[in-house]
DNA sequence: AACCAGGAGAGAG
DNA sequence: CTCTCTCATGGT
């Protein structure tokens, strides 16, 4: 029933905005440093951040560098140096202590050559055990770093579905809710719609959906009720 | 000048 | 399980 219903907000949306090109970062470490680095935090002040990272040489330049190299950079850092780096991120004492959180996970699970061979609900259930990483913060991980077949809900998913009778509240039904809604695709073609899907309901929440700048009634998924 | 951003953990009830 | 509080910088 509101199976048809998820669909067709996805259609609209891409139809409206297009393909967003998620996730910004040249390597899949990077990848999850930004998504430590943005929970509750504007992407603006975590491009700084991640500057800071990249000059003081803790960013591969792409995924032919040796990652767990990287990883171990973090950890002879420590916590001060790098909640200095991170500063303009914010809450930088608990992301630089998140940070290498998941760095020492990383290294002890043999880097992406390790978990890569891990099923998806084992992996998703170890990147859950790290302090810092919450559901939204694992499942970006799974879907952008990993290309599992993940779909990511945030505050702007429940805020919207809300706004459309779909009223959960609940994370992990809203989750199943959107994997369900394409359960008849294949894995591949699920990982390009929930990469898009997420990064979609990012762009209309904050365009029309922020409680500073509500432009309800411009919003182009109105075309539905 | 209050309000909020691509959350998570700890504690209380 | 659902609230509530804390963590902190930078833009509007």
């Amino acid at each position: 029933m509101s199976r048809s219903k998820v669909r067709q907000i996805f259609h609209i949306l891409m139809d409206e905005f297009g393909e967003q090109g998620w996730w910004p970062g040249r390597s899949r470490l990077e990848v999850i440093v930004g998504a430590i680095l943005t929970q509750n935090t504007a992407w603006k002040n975590v491009e700084k951040a991640l500057e800071n990272l990249g000059y003081a040489g803790l960013l591969p330049s792409s995924d032919e560098e040796d990652a767990l190299e990287y990883a171990r950079r973090y950890l002879k850092l420590g916590r001060e140096g790098l909640a200095r780096l991170i500063k303009p991120a914010g809450f930088f004492n608990q992301k630089a202590e998140y940070l290498l959180n998941f760095m020492e996970f990383f290294v002890g699970e043999g880097g992406f050559a390790g978990l890569g061979r891990l099923r998806t609900e084992t992996l998703r259930k170890k990147l859950l055990s790290v302090k810092g990483i919450g559901r939204e913060t694992a499942d970006s991980i799974l879907l952008y770093a990993f290309e599992r077949p993940v779909f990511v809900v945030d505050a702007y998913t429940l805020r919207i579905f809300s706004r459309h009778d779909m009223d959960f509240g609940n994370y992990e039904d809203a989750r199943r809710l959107v994997e369900d809604a394409f359960s008849d695709l294949d894995e591949g073609e699920r990982v390009r719609v929930f990469n898009e899907f997420h990064a979609l309901l990012v762009r209309v929440g904050k365009d029309y959906c922020r409680k500073h700048n509500p432009l309800c009634s411009a919003c182009p998924l109105n075309s539905m009720d």
